[in-house]
DNA sequence: TGCCAGGCCCTCTTTAGGGCCTT
């Protein structure tokens, strides 16, 4: 059975690139469509908080100041999440500081991303938006806790996830649905949805066929 | 001096522009 981890980090901005730093991550795995395991971390990164990022998500440099250096917290998920493919809420936001955060202690990712976002833009395009907040009072999912706070959205974005898994599964008959499968339906067009998962359903009837 | 993300997607597109989404 395959686990995933899906992770969500809180940080001083929106780009490393920018000089912006991770100061909390939260990393959820998930098997069997259910959550096993939790991790979280506030990380200090000796770095300013801008006003709007302490308004957003309550983490105060107060907060961050006898928090474990980020060194310690990324090898900490690094090892929690081990070679589970992650998943995240908009990935390519999530992946370039996981990236970013790792090269600072000389490692470098192994494995994949896909992005809750991408796929829920094509399985639920009738969403008023895509919005991870949205999303979870659209598909009626578990409350987490405070937005904007790593814990509670990366269980967001895990009971996303498994809903994501469910939906595709219950549109294919038999058809084992895995974190490749979404990765792959992710960067398909969403006019092309539907001939994508016909496309994965003949395959897996003619692998199964006797 | 002023500005500063980046990837994806849609469309009044493709010789481009603008909105979405994350903090």
């Amino acid at each position: 059975m395959e686990t995933v981890a899906v992770i969500d980090f809180e940080t001083t901005g929106m780009s490393p690139g920018q000089g912006a730093r991770a100061i909390e991550i939260a990393a959820v795995l998930v098997r069997g469509g259910r959550i096993i395991d939790r991790y979280q971390s506030l990380m200090n990164p000796d770095t300013y908080i801008p006003p709007f990022i302490e308004q957003l998500t309550g983490i105060s440099q107060a907060m961050v100041r006898s928090a474990p250096a980020p060194d310690r917290v990324m090898r900490d998920v690094a090892d929690f999440v081990g070679a589970h493919p992650l998943v995240a809420h908009n990935a390519s936001f999530d992946q370039r500081f996981w990236d970013a955060e790792l090269a600072r202690i000389d490692a470098v990712r192994v494995q994949p991303f896909a992005c809750t976002m991408l796929l829920a833009r094509r399985l639920y395009p009738e969403a008023p938006d895509h919005k991870l907040s949205t999303l979870v009072r659209f598909a009626g999912l578990p409350a987490s806790g405070r937005a904007h706070r790593a814990l509670a959205d990366a269980e967001a974005a895990a009971h996303l996830w498994i809903r994501i898994m469910d939906d595709v599964q219950g549109r294919l008959q038999g058809a084992g649905i895995t974190h490749r499968t979404l990765a792959t339906l992710q960067s398909v067009p969403r006019a092309g949805v539907d001939a994508h998962l016909l496309g994965l359903q003949r395959r897996f009837d003619r692998a199964t066929r006797r």
